[in-house]
DNA sequence: CTGAAAGCGCTTACAG
DNA sequence: CTGAAAGCGCTTACAG
């Protein structure tokens, strides 16, 4: 259950021995609020090098740091950007969020988090409570699953904040009408197939996830899309849908591997995760991934490379994704939704070997 | 370069239109601000229930959501925790973080988060700035290097927020003068000795890291410790000193395989992640992990067991360890440091096969 | 039970 | 260049 933070109390203790204030910096330097709260902000001319010194020494002194509440409630705006993240142990999602706290510290926000469990309506409730913040913008990760009814809740809470001057960021696999990171999935499965034609693959099985989300989709067209301009058909079975799980890959890559071993030689999962389970599989059927049947995964999450042998996979360049959202979040406003594609890039290890002719 | 939220201005855009205020519902609700407030603090006795109702209905038609700023400027303490982590990316953070960010929604906290580097002085300028929000408490997770000066200075900038109230807990390796969640390192790079010996391991030899920190000393002396209760030795330049990295391990391994294989029969690694390099460097030698000679790591992060073969660890529930850290922050101040400690659990799998006698 | 008023810590026109 | 004053959006004694 999650508490809004506006509502609920915060716990209370022994009473507060207070933080020095602007007063008691300008007190110790003699001078005025207006003059102190000058002098401290570096972009303000106007402020004689003196005074300015005087403030500066005071300030150190008693180890001033300016209340953040309090300049928020006079600004409007709090310098806080909030991330929306569904599990942050996903590696897919350490990886954005590292960018993004990078890129908010360097550009002076603060980056706020909170789970969702990806399910659309704890975003709704999150966004909601969030809103309290008054944040400069708000960065959704991730896909999501939902109705379509909360979907259009979800937008409406999310167009509720922009219309009182949030920003929102999509970085992630979803179709929503905001500024959008684009996640090269489509393209990334498309290149995918397109190098394992090279390596001499011919008849391709697939693992997709077994929930509908954007990036399922987006995958999967990238599959079928790249198979078919290659001339390559998917036969009947050879495509099964499984939990986004190591244990989800591995009973589909079992499911495969009893219906119809002969007429596969490579199986392509969503996500690494998931092939990672399949390459288990393999070995408890006897066999070894990249000897019989190669394996592919999607992501390039780490620990892909460690793998025996190291399995292909396909890089997003996802530590770009969480620093060009907040970039996006950093940008003036527009009428039209804007979009930054990132790059997918195919990584052939050793679960795909030239496959003999 | 980190930018301080606090000193630098928010990047502005067009006017604000702003959100709805608590004046807007009052109004709206046809009653003052004290009774709309009153009416939308749910702890609050002494509102009539059709007030309430009436203020409730108006607050939820405008999308009211109170401006949290304002009222942590009201109130003095933002429902906030800040959190330090060096990289989101290290599993052993994200596990941690997980479990931070899931016990402050349940407490109704926010959880803000900051990047350190693992550099003290980084650390020192972050506790700094965040004190500018004036948190509920602050948690450090990981080990910090850098010189004593840092370490007192790091020291005196946290004391200085204790000393206005807020609360410090250490959520890891290291040993400062407040609240701490401990990882069980030393006992558990004990009990893992323990278990190897069981298994028929006599000549352990050691991978570590090679930068010191409290992590390090805690697993190294858990290790001897643990061995010489055992009556286990370990040989000249059975211990070798590499970066925390697959790299790391990798070559940390090849060296140790290079000078004396045949007096070791087993390798322990301070990682998770040097033990999977250790892994590579075998294979590369020509050898099997498990088969010639064992492996073990340390902190069973999420894929120690999707290796081949699985890879032997040490579990320290680090899940348990950020909801302890928050719960940690909840109780009321105390004199004394007080500390609240993990289990660690041995895993053993395929690398540490039972030895032949 | 309800409202007017003061106050939290800042910033920023507005006068000097 | 400096200071007095107003105002941001809330909460909470203090009177009724």
């Amino acid at each position: 259950m999650i508490i809004d933070p506006a509502t609920s109390k915060p716990p209370s203790g022994a009473p507060r021995r207070t933080a020095a204030t602007l007063l008691d910096v300008a007190r110790a330097a003699g001078v005025s609020k207006a003059s102190a709260s000058r002098a401290l902000d570096p972009a303000s001319q106007y402020v004689s090098p003196e005074l300015r010194a005087r403030v500066v020494e005071a300030a150190n002194r008693l180890g001033y740091q300016p209340n953040a509440s309090a300049r928020a409630t006079t600004t409007g705006t709090a310098a806080v950007v909030v991330v929306l993240v569904s599990d942050i142990r996903d590696p897919y999602n350490a990886e954005i969020v590292h960018g993004v706290i990078e890129q908010a510290n360097r550009a002076g926000l603060v980056a706020t988090f909170a789970g969702t469990d990806s399910a659309i309506d704890d975003e709704i409730r999150v966004v909601r409570m969030m809103r309290g913040l008054r944040p400069h913008a708000m960065i959704l990760t991730g896909a999501r699953s939902g109705s379509t009814v909360s979907r259009t809740s979800l937008q409406e809470e999310l167009a509720r904040y922009t219309s009182d001057d949030g920003r929102v960021v999509i970085a992630g696999d979803d179709e929503l009408p905001f500024d959008t990171v684009v996640v090269p999935r489509r393209v990334g499965a498309a290149a995918l197939v397109a190098a394992l034609f090279d390596l001499g693959y011919r008849s391709p099985a697939m693992i997709l996830p077994e929930h509908d989300s954007v990036a399922a989709r987006e995958w999967e067209a990238g599959v079928v899309e790249g198979a078919r301009g290659l001339g390559l058909r998917f036969g009947y079975g050879a495509a099964v849908r499984a939990p986004v799980s190591r244990d989800g890959g591995y009973e589909a890559a079992k499911r495969l591997l009893e219906d119809r071993p002969e007429e596969i030689d490579v199986v392509l999962a969503a996500s690494d995760t998931m092939a990672i389970g399949a390459m288990s599989a393999m070995r408890d059927a006897g066999m070894t991934p990249g000897v019989e049947i190669g394996v592919a995964g999607f992501d390039d999450t780490v620990g892909a490379e460690d793998m025996t042998p190291g399995l292909t996979s396909v890089d997003l360049s996802l530590a770009r994704a969480g620093a060009a959202a907040v970039e996006l979040a950093l940008l003036r406003p527009e009428e039209e939704r804007r979009t930054v594609p990132l790059e997918a890039r195919v990584v052939v290890r050793g679960t795909t070997p030239p496959r003999p002719a």
